[in-house]
DNA sequence: TCTATATTTCCATATTATTTGAAATATGGA
DNA sequence: TCCATATTTCAAATAATATGGAAATATAGA
């Protein structure tokens, strides 16, 4: 990931209902959610939603699909890991470290603390 | 970590200077570096940058010390790590996922792929 | 104290983002 | 086709943010 990417992805996620609406879709897993029951979920008014999905979707951090009448949302997980990604790279030069942590996989949930 | 300042924190994050400061002191590790080598390092001349080191030490981002004539800035890890297990509390409803990782801490460098 | 260096504050300007009602568009079903 | 529902687009007001020169402040050393 550029940083040009980076801040677009940032800027996606830097905003109250943004971030909210990103979050319901991380939890809702890749079935993803309705737009209605986005901003049914996240309060949010349609016309505010639209361009909130609007800018998220710009920056890759959700996708949609049509399905029916329902445009279907989803967190785009892989946009989400290259920023994690980029957030931590080279830390502390590269040399083993304790301060920041490389993401890495777990089966387990994310609600545990950590260093 | 809440909401507002996980906001807080991202929107210091989505900013083209902020995020080259940001960086350049995630790799400089906890001895920091002085703000006049952060600019000098980033491009970015000398009230622009102090304004985006308070953007970022105002969202607990960056912490700074006093250090003679020089004022030390380093990333505030801990922060950081709390911005990113926020981003991925709860993932897929809490249930074992591939598609979005917990940070965990490793001892090798942050630029191997993932997931 | 005087000087040089390091950093921050002030200011004015330019740019960009957020909000929401009303209208437009799209889809599925009767 | 006609209707109801789902979502997006448009428009215009408001608010927040970014920029960088010039001046102010702070510190160390001579």
């Amino acid at each position: 990931m550029e940083a040009k990417a980076a801040v677009s992805a940032l800027a996606a996620l830097a905003q109250d209902s943004r971030l909210a609406v990103f979050r319901v879709l991380v939890q809702a897993g890749p079935a993803g959610l309705a737009a209605g029951k986005i901003g049914e979920l996240a309060g949010i008014p349609p016309s505010s939603l639209s361009f909130h999905l609007k800018e998220l979707a710009h920056a890759g951090m959700v996708d949609s699909r049509q399905a029916g009448r329902f445009v279907i949302y989803t967190a785009n997980f892989s946009t989400m890991n290259a920023l994690l990604g980029f957030l931590t790279e080279n830390c502390c030069g590269g040399n083993p470290c304790s301060p920041v942590c490389a993401p890495a996989c777990e089966t387990e949930p994310a609600t545990k603390g950590r260093s």
